[in-house]
DNA sequence: TCCCTCGGACACTCAAACAT
DNA sequence: TGTTTGAGTGTCCGAGGGAA
């Protein structure tokens, strides 16, 4: 399989030749920020506050458009050496209208939604209806992780996410 | 070039299991 | 009773292919 690193790698595609603030407000900020405190801002310049916006995608992060302010294509993309880069998590609409569900595609929180609206279907633009969970399912026991030392909380995706959803 | 389909990775939710 | 775990469920990335 191509690898996470080469799916997540993120080309811009089709459906993202919007303006990205308009077209992702349900990213906040629209574009992957990825920090490391440990590693100096890459062109020598000084220390933006933290954290440290970095203008290239580290390995296995999704970056599907550039950062503002930086030219198309910029820069050549050369994978940092270290590996305690952070991945911002994909973020999820509560509820994709049907049309978005049934092709698989990105949606948004307004009805219509931007996809639905671009291809002159506004008036389909519905939510879906969410199938109840199952109650009753006996599990397993559960395999106790470690508190101490902490590196494995720290590194918790859900509360590493350099922007968690605000919502 | 644009759109559709769809496999599968990833995000989110929340009840069960567990700790106190 | 509060916290943690992890399975269920949904979203959507991205490759591939067809139509215009």
């Amino acid at each position: 399989m191509a690898s996470d690193q080469a799916k997540n790698a993120g080309a811009v595609t089709q459906e993202h030749h919007m303006p990205p603030y308009q077209a992702y407000g349900a990213y906040s900020p629209p574009f992957p920020v990825y920090y490391d405190p440990s590693h100096p801002e890459p062109n020598g310049g000084p220390h933006p506050a933290p954290p440290y916006i970095y203008h290239y995608p580290p390995p296995g992060m999704m970056y599907p458009y550039p950062p503002p302010g930086r030219p198309i294509g910029f820069p050549p993309y050369a994978p940092p050496p270290q590996t305690n880069f952070q991945r911002v998590k994909r973020k999820q609409v509560k509820m994709a209208c049907t049309n978005c569900a049934n092709a698989c595609k990105r949606c948004d929180e307004h009805r219509p939604c931007e996809r639905c609206v671009k291809y002159g279907i506004p008036e389909t633009c519905v939510d879906g209806v969410r199938k109840e969970r199952q109650k009753g399912i006996k599990r397993g026991p559960y395999k106790r992780k470690n508190k101490s030392g902490g590196s494995d909380t720290a590194t918790s995706p859900t509360h590493n996410a350099t922007f968690e959803s605000a919502s």
